[in-house]
DNA sequence: TTGTCGGTCGATTGATCGATCGATTACCCG
DNA sequence: CGGGTAATCGATCGATCAATCGACCGACAA
């Protein structure tokens, strides 16, 4: 991936060039967002970052890297916000609100982008997708681990499959990506009714 | 849309005919659905139904339209599933319960044909898409309004805004397209397990 | 038999777009 | 100043595909 190494090595000017790679990132990200992956050119990229089209080309080895790019800061946003919950330990529950709080803090923060990640699954590189597919999978066996404790301590209906609850929990998190504006609510008032929905106290 | 009302008009055939273009609907569901729009080509479709990619265009007028025919069946499905859930009356809770039942229902049901409806929203037809936009959000309130009435029932909690559980419950429905798989659970097993997650009686 | 017409196909067109190439300019170091 | 390298661009290539066109076939009616 990422047209790394050529013979002679990359550019030095780390400083200005790691900014406007990460400048077109963002911009890849957004473009996607708004258009698709396949609708989303590399020329309009380019334009909004004020290069030419094939410009591009010297930060970026492909347009699948960009998407790929993109894939990879989401799994690392995933994995992040649950390592930062847990990692204060304490009873279930608390850490649960804590996931909730991470998850929907992170996606909010970063809609677009979060949302190129799942609208867009499709288009990352393969080799990459199968391993960002079995970080999403130790991510939510982790959550699941959690609700089984909750449930475990009563306060979660412990007659239903662990896995149901966790994926409800997953996808009204997720789906947030779908409809949130940022100038309706905040992070934290979406997060509090969340964990007011699913019976936790509240943030 | 729909290349309707041509000058002649168009065939007779309507028994075959319409069984064949039904059956086109379901394999563009099903190729978008796995390659996504704008990946899925026309050629795919046609030889999976055993037509040639140019014999496609008897049956449909263009790509867009099949777009636009699958996102018009996953809107009937949402106001249907509503209709249904509230024709009966009866408290508040009771028509939660319904909702959920029947949303979780229809969206199990045809998987693939959500899945493509909200990946690919971008690709239904400009005219098509403000209508179905509109539909949506229609849908939202409805939903929205009995949510509330549980709120002042005593059965949600009520000091969080109305709109953020209700678009909590709705994404945690939503999202079982992305996960869902038919040789784990049925419906009526995420159904209840949803209506537990929110404090609601179990089917 | 012959004419019509729905259904089918292969070939082609036209447009889009990712990616490459060669040349030009700007910048830094000696 | 002057040689080298990074950064930029315009032009172009090559591939993909949706959509069109013209021809063929077979059923059915007169």
């Amino acid at each position: 991936m990422t047209a790394d190494a050529g013979t002679s090595g990359r550019p030095k000017q780390t400083a200005e060039w790691e900014r406007k790679r990460r400048e077109i990132l963002d911009v890849a990200a957004d473009v996607f967002f708004t258009s698709g992956f396949q609708k989303g050119t590399t020329k309009e990229i380019a334009e909004r970052v004020g290069l030419s089209q094939s410009t591009l080309y010297h930060y970026v080895g492909s347009k699948e890297d960009l998407m790929g790019e993109i894939a990879e800061q989401v799994d690392r946003d995933f994995t992040q916000a649950l390592d930062d919950a847990e990692a204060l330990g304490g009873p279930p529950r608390d850490r649960l609100d804590r996931i909730i709080d991470a998850f929907v803090g992170a996606l909010v923060l970063n809609r677009r982008t979060f949302g190129v990640y799942w609208k867009e699954f499709r288009s990352i590189p393969p080799e990459l997708a199968k391993k960002i597919a079995a970080d999403e999978q130790s991510f939510a066996r982790r959550v699941e681990a959690v609700v089984g404790e909750v449930q475990a301590a009563g306060q979660l209906p412990a007659d239903h499959p662990t896995r149901l609850l966790s994926q409800g929990i997953l996808g009204m998190m997720s789906w947030t990506h779908w409809w949130y504006r940022s100038d309706e609510f905040t992070a934290e008032q979406v997060a509090a009714a969340y964990k007011a929905l699913v019976g936790l106290s509240p943030g």
